[in-house]
DNA sequence: TTTATATTTAATTGTTTGGTTAAACTTTAT
DNA sequence: ATAAAGTTTAACCAAACAATTAAATATAAA
């Protein structure tokens, strides 16, 4: 009984963030979740009370899986310049597994930012420290030139993120077909490691 | 007569901006547009048949001001450094003025990338042509790291976009309020540009 | 002044939606 | 075998929504 509970909800939570990740929240419909769990809509309600709760379940696995690697990576024991590369890596290889969280997750704390605020309450978010002091070290020895950060920090996400959360506009301004789009993230990859790391060097 | 039919469409379409921008299409509701332009329903529908063509002449708007601006700058005669300088700087100061556009247009185009593709079907936007010429020249020459000027372009406007497109994410999971958050876009300009300029150079 | 356009109010319409209900059936656990 | 939990079907409900209608009034243009 708790495997088949497990499958039936993990069915559920699945379609459901399917739907939601494609539609959002307000564009999303019960109807078209269950009928992608393959299940009825008094089933759905059986095991999520409301719309909400089932999206909180979503939005919840979501923020899970998309901060804890960035900071895992800034808090490692590495250098910066392993890290940076790592981070570009790794994280541009996630959004590759996962190209529609980042979009729906800014688009859903926008539109509500009481989900992040509450969830943040519970699974508090580590400032990463280690990266910001081997930063500062550096800026201090004259070795990085003398920006905060937190700023190079938000500027490494928004470079390996926007792409994705960016794609449709991208691809139609410059006129990138799905392969040659996908060709542009591949090389992305070392190209701004190599434009971050050559811009941090005084 | 003019006058006042100017008046109240654009009355319309101010309210249309205001509450399409902020709730996106799914979410935006006929009856608070209304409310917001200070008239009724039937009036609304006077004007504009339904929501979509009311959107579209929101969503193209937007597109209008938020593309030629980049291009302009790029295509502009001065030297790289000034070019991204202006970018930069005139870039944020813009989204300052209009913070919820990206967020906006990026969310719309990505639910329905059609509109984008359509609107460009009429006014095609240029390819910056000057700055990636004037980047590849400085390749050749050996005095910028050899990356594609697409991927650098990209780069810059994720740089200046994302924090305003993930601002409420930005402030939750750094801790910054309204003020702080304000003088991290100010201090920014100065610090991406360094960093920007810094990591062109070989 | 007359005609055309703009505006309003209040009510209505048809559809969609999230959610509920009841009863029956199936599966699982004891 | 019985009881509890899970699942289904079909119908229903109330609210919300975009859009419409009819009639009256106000404003602008000819």
């Amino acid at each position: 009984m708790i495997k088949k509970q497990y499958s039936t909800e993990q069915r559920i939570v699945d379609a459901a963030r399917s739907v939601f990740v494609e539609r959002g929240f307000a564009a999303a419909r019960m109807k078209e979740i269950a009928g992608k769990a393959g299940l009825n809509q008094a089933l759905l309600h059986y095991y999520f009370k409301n719309k909400d709760l089932l999206f909180e379940r979503v939005f919840q696995d979501a923020v899970r899986t998309f901060f804890p690697l960035i900071i895992s990576i800034l808090e490692s024991d590495k250098g910066i310049e392993e890290k940076m590369t790592d981070l570009v890596h790794t994280y541009v290889d996630f959004l590759k597994a996962n190209p529609h969280v980042p979009g729906f997750l800014i688009h859903e704390v926008t539109q509500n930012p009481n989900r992040l605020t509450k969830f943040l309450r519970t699974e508090a978010l580590p400032v990463p420290v280690k990266l910001i002091r081997q930063y500062q070290d550096g800026v201090a020895a004259g070795k990085y030139i003398p920006i905060d950060p937190i700023q190079l920090i938000v500027s490494v996400i928004a470079m390996c993120v926007f792409p994705f959360v960016a794609r449709p506009m991208i691809q139609t301004v410059f006129g990138l077909d799905n392969g040659a789009f996908e060709s542009f993230i591949e090389n992305r990859k070392d190209q701004i490691t190599h434009f971050i790391i050559n811009g941090m060097y005084r």
